[in-house]
DNA sequence: TTTTGAAATGAAAGCGCTTTCCCAATACCA
DNA sequence: TGGTATTGGGAAAGCGCTTTCATTTCAAAA
């Protein structure tokens, strides 16, 4: 009988609820076995108060042995916040991206944070939708990595319910209101700029990423032309060309750059090492044997780099660390709970001598 | 005044609850502004009733209007489901990997369920960790891509709450319990082999996965080896040699290859296109040209395949659709309820003719 | 006309936590 | 010693949904 008059006389339902459901555990089913109350426990799970070592002690006993887990929605109803930080990404398969994704998990995971990686395929609209449905999940945060975005999309964001960090790729409208992290652009093309003059190459070609790309596209190539002015080399405009970061790009702006010069440059700076295996490629369909005849040089150092042959010289960009930071950013933001501070941090980059560079 | 007396006798809360808190809007505030109860707008959001047209448009508009999204955890907390599901993967950045994810994604995105992605290093411990806090979340599913799972590994999961997919490697004991999205490793491997028949090559050798891959390692060898006694060609222990799937291994089992044998293979075929890579360049460092003295050929079509020089001849194995049948495959199953039905879904592959082997 | 049943709606319980509010017990101070 | 902080712990409200159950309405069957 377990109709008993209880409370406002409803009945009690036996732990089973309806029949047949897998019922779990809950923080009740602690507190009568434990002979406290569930406020006890719920300070004991969370430290949040004082509790004296024997209930502690008692308390946890019981866990253990029944292996208690809190139930993440009703802890979420209850704080209006959970342990889920997302990750919008335009491609999970771009390595740089992937690498970025787990240096942010790596971080994630020992302060007991799941990452929800979100896909936008570069879509606006898809965006739009991710970061909404982030947070319907309350998200304590989030991270765009390597993400292209607009003004109006970044205020849009400071209305959100979570803090936001950018890592890999900037605000496109140059000002930092959101929180970034990361490489050096201008400098790091500048040292291999300088990498490139030190063995020996003064007509030097740039293959850039694409125009409309703030962050890695205009900054790489700024860093480029006054880096090439700074140590008075002559950049011929035909010597420019602006690819998309994919292999194919790179191997038709080593054509164009072929086709327009009389003069061929002795050496070709690529903005990612994709564009730069995709320029050896094309380099190769010209005649033009690298390193002998074309000194190339990559951008990123992927695995890809190493695998080339000849293997690429490159400037090492520490994405893992760079997802790393922007992890630890995103936790101090949440801890101070502001949305952001316009902090920007930068990650060291490195030029990595291969063989697709040669001392002429 | 907002001490009036309601129900039990306790005051209600303003709706800006505890002062400077976001407040987002509720299924009470639908339902008061649209003058029906909360029962209705929730029955008009999920369908789960009839609701007559009027009550419905008078819903539907004000939920536009305020833009109301149901908070996912007081759903989760009522319903005891989520519309999460997780993939556990153990190195995201492997390009076979991310590409299965991204098929996962396309379909989860259409079914309105978000993507968790947990990577596990390979490390059984984590992968424990990360299942027991899926479970936490509730996942209405879970997706293993690409993991080596043993016996008592899936005996135990089994057990937990969700339905569990494997992609891209089967289950170590052979037998499948947990469903299965997976290419024919052994008739891929197989057709490999034929196509260098076809090309003409006679002394074929292998590399392969690590012996204790049961799915991907143990599988090919086997199409391997019976395909070869298929065409009566005989093959030399020697010949075969057990990488890891690195680089690195490729280029050393190339290496032992050319060491130990008096008499070398004219192809040999590796069973992933990184080891493929490193086969290749380890053949140059022996003095070996490819094709000219040696044809090599690749195993999954993946990128790198395209961008060496030369562009390896490999096995297209369609990871992206594997991910879109494993996430089917999920989502069937959970509207069906069950938790395993130990079906096995295989995906087509294709031999790829590039230019890594040469007709003799 | 009365009875039955189906359809539409609302009231409110209940999901499993956290946290406030309160009380009791102890420690501290003059 | 009395009075005041301080501390530990319990009762129960409340988070925002879903769903059961009861009620009302109305058409069809008797």
């Amino acid at each position: 009988m377990y109709n008993l008059e209880v409370g406002k006389g409803f009945p009690i339902l036996s732990k089973k609820g309806r029949e047949g459901e897998h019922m779990s555990v809950t923080i009740d089913d602690i507190a009568k076995e434990a002979r406290v109350s569930t406020a006890t426990v719920s300070r004991v799970i969370n430290g949040s108060k004082a509790v004296s070592p024997e209930l502690t002690r008692r308390v946890l006993e019981v866990i253990e042995r029944n292996r208690f887990k809190p139930n993440s929605f009703a802890r979420g109803l209850a704080t209006d916040k959970s342990s889920i930080i997302g990750v919008i990404v335009a491609d999970i398969s771009n390595p740089v991206i992937s690498t970025t994704i787990k240096g942010i998990n790596h971080v994630a995971q020992q302060k007991g944070y799941t990452v929800m990686v979100c896909e936008s395929d570069g879509n606006g609209d898809k965006e739009q939708m991710l970061l909404e449905r982030l947070e319907e999940q309350k998200a304590s945060g989030v991270i765009l990595a390597g993400m292209n975005v607009d003004h109006n999309r970044i205020q849009q964001m400071l209305r959100m319910d979570f803090p936001i960090v950018m890592v890999t790729q900037q605000s496109s409208d140059g000002k930092i209101t959101i929180n970034t992290v990361i490489h050096d652009n201008i400098n790091a093309i500048r040292d291999a700029v300088v990498f490139l003059h030190t063995s020996g190459h003064r007509r030097i070609g740039f293959i850039c990423g694409p125009e409309n790309d703030y962050s890695s596209g205009i900054k790489r190539l700024e860093g480029f032309r006054t880096s090439m002015e700074e140590l008075q080399l002559e950049v011929p405009e035909s010597y420019i060309m602006f690819g998309d970061f994919s292999y194919e790009s790179g191997r038709e702006c080593m054509r164009r750059i072929f086709e327009e010069n009389a003069i061929m440059p002795t050496a070709v700076l690529a903005c990612s090492d994709l564009m730069a295996a995709g320029a050896v490629s094309g380099a190769a369909s010209l005649g033009l044997s690298v390193p002998q005849d074309l000194s190339i040089m990559g951008f990123d150092d992927t695995d890809l780099a190493r695998y080339l042959n000849p293997a690429l010289s490159t400037v090492r960009i520490p994405y893992f660390e760079e997802g790393e930071k922007a992890a630890e950013e995103l936790f101090s933001l949440m801890e101070s709970g502001e949305k952001a501070t316009g902090k920007l941090v930068y990650v060291p980059h490195k030029v990595i001598r291969r063989f697709s560079v040669r001392k002429i």
